[in-house]
DNA sequence: CTCAGGACGCAAATCGTTTGGCCAATGTCG
DNA sequence: CGACATTGGCCAAACGATTTGCGTCCTGAG
């Protein structure tokens, strides 16, 4: 076999269909068809065939079946970073569950601009990718569509879009917040603060902490619900500010595992300890969450499942298995107790 | 403006070339030349040209084009696993420094096995594109090339590769950890041990340390010297090997910030301070360094430097500016000092 | 007035596949 | 034996751009 990597008249281009064609004495329709198996060949033809393509070293040019198919067997994935390992995590998803059918993926960092999530649709499109995946934060909502970007799937992560054959993936934030808030309550926390996320966002995991102390039998107290801005400095602040009232709280449901380290580095500070004086719960369990001490408690956003979860989507529609209406999954958020509470 | 929106036929397929072409009442090919700007067209044709693609929206279909000028403006980048911060930054180094020429990202994750990188290299190729970036950690040396792979341009992240196109961009690991081990020298720690990496690897890394030491005037003593396998658990074995000695080290240097944490959860353990009792350092600064209590003092292991730099390579490359031998760019490790040294 | 040469535009070939239509040979059945 | 499906294969037309070669018109110099 290795005698093939010698004979072949060292191809300064790669070897087309054509010359497969004319080694193995057949046209290339024939080979075409051998390959592709849309049409019956006859039995010795195929060999014939066949032995041409790995004598030559034969690999179809992609390029050029993917003009006259118009399938790229590609797929975007349109991320704000590709450095957060979320969106790592997210696209390896996507990956993985997109690869034992053909499909390759093509990564976009967006920073979250507008404008640059609006250029890379385009390009996506233009490059002729079967499907997007996009998750470039909550300003999803504001990418516009021409009349052309209809007929490419889109699977939309976080959140919902407006386009007729977008589906959707998304946590469940609001029932993880729950169950992390009733885990506290179970540990018998009495007086149970939140730190939200700024003004308007996420307000599914502010719902879910107010329903599961409803569910509770407690009051929300408006002092114990203060704002942080996701960074860990941002925590930080906000848990200062529950700190000094009169009556502290002794758990605190942060909106974001940077904010609860943050939150953490306070209790430390004032020489307290975590969670014998105050428990501290985080959501999303990012990778640092294992690594600080005591380890963080947290709610499991499970960026892999999402990935997977929209390539599944996207492949039920590209192979017209379904296409109907827009679905939505929601991807169930688990508590993972670990020490801080 | 938005009339237009309204007033085109509503394409079912993509406006081509030919289309714009008609409207304009010009043939395809002066569009192509008011596009390309290979040719001088008249001030009058190129507004009435311009007018009719953006009155029918018109966006080139970069397939198409593909096949006929045989550039893709897209290459691979083939990593162990994108979740890894490490290759999700540098693959971000990788795309800012190719967008601004227009150059999009394909990823592929191998897990470090051979049967995926060859499988995802011949991928690549087959798409059609315009370079590969090789990160897939130090197995890169058993890819193999046919003879139709010899065209696209290749840059090696870590290891060199056997082909001649090939570049390399590397870190200086030995500078950096000689740079190390010399801080601890001149913060006075006199017993300075080092946690290496499994048998066989990042030998450069120890060349460094023994260096610092001879130059530092100390013996290096065997005894100091132990192995972990790149984990965190295996870095806390490690170490209480190394506290278990009738002479402990007062300073210890790992080949990796993962075994750096294990180090110092073992410092705590024994109810001793870092860096009071002993001082730990790493190599890599993951971002982990900065969580942990104390922040790690490591060596910065530039990943967005690395693909940035491999991204210039190969525009260098395929836009024909160099078509010479084999370079190799060394990119320097600088010490970050914090708190644990 | 003539002619060289630049500016401008078009027709047609090309890139490497896939695929619909057609045809010949072979088999099947009444 | 005639009608008719079935099988296996080829031809040629797409797919949607770029690019080469050629012709025409215009302009300015001699």
């Amino acid at each position: 076999m290795k005698s093939g990597q010698v004979e072949t008249a060292s191809p300064v281009s790669r070897v087309t269909i054509a010359e497969v064609a004319s080694r193995a004495g057949v046209s290339p329709t024939t080979v075409s068809h051998v390959l592709s198996g849309k049409r019956a060949v006859g039995a010795r033809t195929r060999v014939t065939v066949l032995e041409a393509i790995d004598e030559l070293g034969y690999r179809p040019n992609h390029v050029a079946r993917n003009l006259r198919t118009r399938r790229s067997h590609m797929i975007a994935v349109v991320v704000p970073d590709i450095t957060n390992p979320f969106y790592g995590t997210l696209t390896r998803g996507l990956a993985d569950a997109l690869d034992p059918a053909g499909y390759g993926v093509y990564v976009c960092n967006t920073d979250g601009q507008h404008e640059r999530e609006r250029r890379f649709f385009d390009d996506a499109l233009d490059r002729g990718v079967d499907g997007i995946v996009f998750a470039s934060g909550e300003t999803a909502s504001q990418v516009t569509f021409g009349p052309a970007d209809m007929s490419t799937p889109i699977v939309c992560v976080g959140e919902r879009l407006d386009h007729p054959r977008c589906d959707t993936v998304r946590s469940d934030d609001e029932a993880g917040s729950r169950a992390a808030v009733a885990h506290l309550i179970d540990q018998g926390y009495q007086r149970i603060a939140m730190i939200q996320g700024p003004l308007r966002s996420a307000a599914a995991r502010t719902q879910g902490f107010r329903s599961a102390l409803q569910a509770g039998g407690r009051k929300v107290s408006p002092k114990l619900l203060v704002r942080g801005d996701w960074t860990r400095a941002g925590g930080a602040g906000a848990m200062r500010t529950l700190m000094k009232l009169p009556h502290r709280p002794d758990a605190v449901f942060c909106a974001n595992d940077l904010m609860a380290l943050g939150a953490i580095d306070v209790v430390h500070e004032l020489g307290l300890a975590v969670p014998a004086d105050v428990a501290i719960m985080g959501f999303d369990d990012v990778d640092a969450a294992t690594i600080v001490h005591p380890p963080l408690s947290t709610v499991r956003n499970p960026p892999y499942e999402a990935g997977s979860a929209a390539g599944d989507l996207l492949m039920s529609r590209m192979s017209g298995r379904y296409d109907g209406a827009g679905r939505t999954v929601v991807l169930p958020c688990a508590v993972v107790v670990r020490g801080s509470a």
